[in-house]
DNA sequence: TTATTCGGTTAACACTGTTAACCATTTTAT
DNA sequence: ATAAAATGGTTAACAGTGTTAACCGAATAA
């Protein structure tokens, strides 16, 4: 019954294998039976263990969320002042979408956006103790669209990635925390 | 062969049931045969009019582009100020992009966002002719990072729509303009 | 008139998600 | 210890999918 630490349990080899089948055939092309394959079980193995394709795909979600919930935790850990902490949050998603291209549109596309709004929030309230709330909400979200925005134009190759387009990323994160 | 004024071609057709069927089964769930179906056509039909699935769903996505920049091109009419066609640029984006739900999705998961770029660029160089180029693209893209931002939040309804909200997110977009 | 293209059809192929029936093994209860 | 039940796998089947091939009639061009 437990997990040996070397091998993973074929839940965690088919959300695996169903992040691979993500990247390379995307969600309109997912097929389950190909990464039962790819787990080497049969088609209806999967069905053991998730309820339907769709639940699978669910779970790879909230897997992603856990991911970038992790690397949160660590800038979070890291950086004890709020401001720098919140800055340094919406480059760590920014860097997290750049690198996971296909969690972004997921992460997206289904209210599964919550990691790093909830921080945001908190360390707005960290950042702002006396502010209006209205405003600071406003405030905010103007921050977390930076963040959003930034991500899709780089993720996308509109824009590329350099350490001087982070740099300008980071000024005009700073500027909405000033005053 | 000229097509007549009333009814619409089968190709037209066939677009415009796929964005319902977009709407209705999202892109992971897109069915030619049905979209067939509803045109009252057989499931091989669609092959006369596109080379494949695919093929109608890049042409819906066209359409999509085509239609979001007849409504820019309206807005440049109406707001000859560059900085003010420029917000309003903005704003009619997020707006289109709030009333057609599926659209956003559709724009911005594969480099189809354009249409606003293109204008966004334009109208940057004629705010500020005389801007270093880099800074002037960049802020072009922060920019449109706000604008992509906001419309994500907006859309997904995690930020509610209202006249405050859209000042605010003006507010914003013009600060990016002064100096 | 003849040939050709245009836009439709039906039939078929390989593949998909999903379920049912079955089976061996392991866990749990009595 | 033995019986029962749950676990996690199998194969076979069904309906639905994208796609292609073969065919066909009408409109168009030669």
């Amino acid at each position: 019954m437990d997990e040996e630490l070397g091998s993973a349990s074929v839940r965690e080899q088919l959300i695996v294998a169903g992040i691979a089948e993500l990247e390379n055939h995307g969600i309109a092309d997912f097929s389950l039976r190909r990464v039962a394959s790819s787990c080497n079980i049969s088609c209806a193995a999967p069905y053991k263990h998730f309820k339907s394709k769709e639940a699978l795909i669910e779970a790879i979600f909230d897997y992603i969320k856990s991911q970038l919930n992790l690397l949160l935790d660590q800038v979070a850990a890291v950086h004890q002042n709020p401001k720098t902490c919140l800055v340094e949050s919406c480059i760590a998603y920014i860097r997290f979408c750049i690198a996971n291209p296909h969690f972004r549109a997921v992460l997206m596309l289904s209210g599964k956006n919550l990691p790093l709004a909830q921080r945001v929030k908190k360390l707005m309230e960290l950042c702002f103790p006396n502010m209006d709330p209205v405003e600071r909400a406003d405030r905010g979200y103007v921050i977390r669209s930076i963040a959003y925005g930034a991500a899709l134009l780089l993720e996308s190759g509109e824009l590329e990635y350099s350490d001087h387009i982070i740099e300008r990323i980071k000024e005009n994160l700073i500027r909405e925390l000033e005053e």
